[in-house]
RNA sequence: GGCGGUGUAGCCAAGCUGGUAAGGCGCCUGGUUGCAACCCAGGAAAUCAUGGGUUCGAGUCCCAUCACCGCCUCCA
């Protein structure tokens, strides 16, 4: 069955036809290192990887490139307000703007890791892509795409008929709406910067109209270009993006090259915590850090950022974290059923359950990836093969099942837990005076493995210890 | 002001080509258990934002209103 895709420049769920065949080649807009990127952010950046991952479920290649902006697009005496970069420098004690970009780079890697999220192919950074932002900039000239003025150039959106295809902007509509503040140097209020000047600035690069920086829609053309060819399979990014970021790689690109930059675009919708929009000054504005710092698993925290449809905005909340943890441990739990199960005799009951699971998780899929139908499949299965004595085979057969969504989840158990010798010490130890029926000495041990972070469930086939993942449930 | 999106049980939500509404969490009852936890069985709970319209029939299409989100300025 085909995949279809609301793409944003088609305005619909268009089907997915890759560029070669077997192939998906996938830019994601990636974090400004500046400061930690936030649990809004990560919705985004969790839906590459369900992307990444799905096409690789469905039996793809995929090469993914995820731009680290390092520019900082910001002067040493901010207009308004203190600059952000100061301000990470002085927080995190850091001697300069480099230092600043290299150490959120690392600490966002860091958070990449704490959600399971696969690595990209490429993460090139701004600052090490200028060469072949210049040369895009030159070739912009030369065509007749952009103009200088006072050391900066800047892209004439006249000469692109189609700037506004994306957004479904008007440039005449915007010309009429525009509060744009004036900009003497340029044409049309619309125009964007490809090189900028500006003596204030903390980061500057030669160039052939002196020195300056690169605009700031420039990296993503240039990379995804670069890295994966034009036109490319897919583009993502928030929805905040899509004008005027992503109008203006497209203008830049096409312009330059006269063929289609991208195929699919694909916009996240924004979260909300606690139905609102996320805000320092409404005091709902979480990093990852925080939430792991209040005890919040990370396993549950990629499952509620991935399991609803991107499409819409999803209502982040704290509540909705423990829902999403105790979500998973009913999986897991299933799981570990189905590994006690070792009858002989096929149930026949189970191949019409196990064929339906399948075939309705991949339809829900493969529309739109709308995980969240999806997942309600898996559980309906869950709760018909709960009834159910399998034989080995067929426990083989829905484990595999498990296994293959979690290439995409990324969030079962699916291997035995490693339970350390202490734990398993105390554990038998229960076991002993549980069987002399010395309850209070038995409760005694249970408090004392909560204490260390285990749970122990006592089932037919005994003691069965299970990690605590969650303080706060 | 313009463009796009959303509003479904206590909470998170699917439902997009129209035929009286998935799933998860929570809650209630029973089973299981030494007691729990986990699990199982059963159950309560939704006038699908509001008001019109089209239709034999609308959460699902159309119009209007309200609320919220995004963009029109850097932003996932």
């Amino acid at each position: 069955m085909p995949l279809m895709l609301n793409s944003t420049l088609h305005g619909r769920k268009v089907e997915f036809k890759p560029i070669h065949e077997g192939e998906v080649r996938m830019y994601h807009c990636g974090p400004t290192v500046y400061d930690y990127a936030h649990i809004g952010n990560f919705r985004a950046f969790v839906f590459s990887d369900l992307l990444r991952r799905y096409f690789e479920y469905r039996g793809y290649k995929v090469k993914q490139v995820m731009n680290i902006t390092d520019v900082g697009h910001l002067t040493t005496d901010a207009d308004e307000g203190e600059d952000k970069i100061l301000v990470a420098m002085r927080r995190e004690g850091l001697k300069d703007p480099w230092e600043v970009a290299r150490f959120y780079e690392e600490k966002f890697f860091e958070d990449l890791d704490t959600l399971d999220i696969r690595r990209a192919h490429h993460y090139p950074r701004a600052t090490e892509m200028v060469p072949e932002m210049l040369e895009c900039t030159k070739k912009l000239l030369e065509k007749g795409n952009a103009y200088e003025v006072n050391g900066s150039v800047y892209f004439d959106v006249d000469t692109f008929p189609e700037y506004g295809k994306l957004s479904g902007n008007d440039v005449a509509r915007l010309r009429a709406g525009a509060r744009l503040e004036l900009n003497p140097d340029k044409r049309h209020p619309y125009d964007f910067a490809l090189w900028k000047q500006d003596p204030s600035h903390i980061m500057k690069w030669d160039s052939p109209w002196g020195e300056g920086f690169p605009g700031w829609h420039l990296e993503c053309s240039v990379m995804g270009t670069k890295f994966l060819g034009q036109p490319f399979d897919i583009h993502t990014g928030g929805e905040d993006n899509t004008f005027p970021h992503h109008e203006c790689e497209i203008a830049q690109a096409e312009a330059a090259y006269d063929k289609p930059f991208v195929n699919y675009w694909l916009h996240v919708r924004h979260l909300l915590v606690d139905g609102e929009k996320m805000s320092k000054s409404r005091g709902n504005f979480y990093t990852l850090r925080d939430l792991l710092d209040q005890g919040y698993d990370r396993k549950a925290i990629r499952y509620q950022l991935m399991v609803s449809y991107y499409g819409v905005n999803q209502n982040f909340t704290m509540d909705g974290i423990g829902a999403a943890r105790r979500s998973i441990d009913r999986l897991n739990q299933c799981i570990r059923r189905l590994k006690d199960m070792r009858g002989e005799v096929d149930n026949p009951d189970f191949g019409p359950l196990m064929e339906t699971a399948r075939n309705e998780f991949d339809r829900e899929m493969e529309d739109d990836l709308n995980v969240t139908g999806a997942m309600g499949k898996v559980f309906e299965f869950v709760t018909s093969i709960n009834k159910l004595e399998l034989s080995l085979s067929q426990a083989t057969e829905a484990l595999n099942f498990f296994r293959e969504i979690n290439g995409i989840l990324g969030v079962l158990e699916l291997s035995d837990v490693e339970v350390p010798e202490e734990i398993m010490e105390i554990i038998q130890r229960r076991e002993v005076v549980r069987r002399a029926k010395n309850w209070a000495e038995s409760d005694k041990l249970r408090d004392e493995l909560k204490e260390l972070g285990w749970a122990v469930e006592d089932t037919s086939t005994g003691p069965v210890a299970k990690r605590l993942t969650h303080p706060i449930d």
